[in-house]
DNA sequence: GCCTTTTGGTGATTTCAATCACACCCAGGG
DNA sequence: CCCTGGGTGTGATTGAAATCACCAAAAGGC
């Protein structure tokens, strides 16, 4: 079974930015004709939910193409982005090893496509494919790391701009150091980067304005190009 | 080469509250034999440091007995506590399995004893012992799902006291959904709390008096009782 | 026991972001 | 074409917690 338009995790691998980052790239080809044999393709419209928090694990997805955002919600409604997801990237793998619930929401953001595991399959193919195992547990601990910088953020981070300081130089992450104008196309709402730093729109909005005119970053149509990324770095603390 | 007052691994797991949480727990003999042989214990006095977050990771300790506290800190001094860990927990296992420097601080906080394993006995001990490397994994995912509420706390828990009443419950958590109070030793000061609920010193002391005036608790020396159990999990939301 | 140090309590003040309240822009649909 | 609605900019107001500034109480050290 193909997958419509010809992404499937073998050829999907094969334009993987960063390989040795993803659970299912550089495997030997029989264990890779394996995975294809277990996976179910599937496109996704904008704003398609693949799991929501607390649905019982039902498999992990395997992102091919568009981006997914992943986000917890208290019964309040207040709303937080854990992440956002590129293709190559496993979601619900932490769910599904150990049985428990999602713990956020996967949601399309673009349109794409995922190669879905089911559970059971996933967990068998898991136990005749011992370095796959050791591939998510070495997955597993990239999680807890992020999850872990993500509390750093959080917890030791003061100011909201700060925390957006942050979140910029996070999507730039080539020119490190460097005072190189990089730019980056930015789709999200600033609602939603609100709910990515823990604020309001309107603290957003007002921190847009404020960086544009401290000269540390231009914004043309959905293109974000980041001035003097030095200055930002000295605004973040840790 | 025994334990100073015979605490090791085999003897620890005979104590333990709740063995599936812990990764030494019920292995078969010769397993644990070979265990005790790549292990080295030590006893700490309080205060010591087990690992300083930034350091390369040497190992995993095993604590035997004590308390200890898991903290980071940014470099403007703000520190967080992140867990304090009890007999039974593995601690550096992240580090250590993926070969990335030690997130956090490990501090005694009472006095007592941890199993050192060097890395690369460790890593050797996991590659011969595959249900050993499945309980790791398993660890790891619990890991992930603490640092995940940790982060749902300090993400969508607006206030203080909500923070605080969290804490409070997670200290009892026996008699769940009732209202019967429950005793517990505090060895924290105020703060401490404050750096586990990323708030200051002085607003714990508040939190400590209003709640006494509402009739929530009670503190006599060391010992705290929490009456009203069911107002403290209303005011907390998600 | 006394003296130092750590810990805890509480007022007064300040600050910074949330909230409220609009007004504006611009894209898409009928 | 206008009209609707989502997204955005920005002032005014508010409020809750940080900060500052003490003092009191307890815990250790000798």
């Amino acid at each position: 079974m193909r997958a419509p338009y010809g992404l499937n995790i073998i050829e999907s691998c094969v334009t993987c930015p960063d390989r040795e980052e993803h659970l299912f790239c550089n495997l030997p080809r029989p264990v890779l004709q394996k995975l294809n044999e277990i996976k179910a393709t599937a496109v996704y419209p904008k704003s398609a939910m693949l799991f929501i928090e607390g649905q019982p694990p039902r498999g992990v997805f395997v992102l091919c193409a568009g981006k997914v955002k992943l986000s917890t919600s208290s019964n309040e409604g207040k709303t937080i982005i854990t992440k956002l997801s590129d293709p190559g990237d496993v979601l619900g793998l932490n769910a599904t090893i150990s049985n428990r619930p999602y713990e956020v929401t996967a949601e399309m953001v673009e349109p794409g496509q995922a190669n879905f595991i089911a559970r059971d399959a996933f967990l068998h193919f898991l136990r005749e494919n011992g370095e796959v195992a050791v591939r998510v547990a070495e997955q597993l601990s990239r999680n807890y790391y992020t999850a872990y910088e993500e509390i750093k953020t959080l917890g030791l981070t003061s100011s909201p701009s700060e925390k957006f300081a942050k979140l910029l130089l996070s999507w730039s992450p080539d020119a490190k150091g460097t005072d190189l104008g990089a730019a980056v196309r930015m789709t999200l709402t600033h609602e939603e980067i609100a709910e990515m730093i823990g604020t309001t729109r309107e603290t957003v909005s007002r921190l847009f304005s404020d960086f544009k005119k401290k000269q540390l970053l231009q914004v043309k149509g959905a293109t974000l190009t980041i001035h003097n990324r030095l200055k930002l770095e000295k605004m973040v603390q840790s």
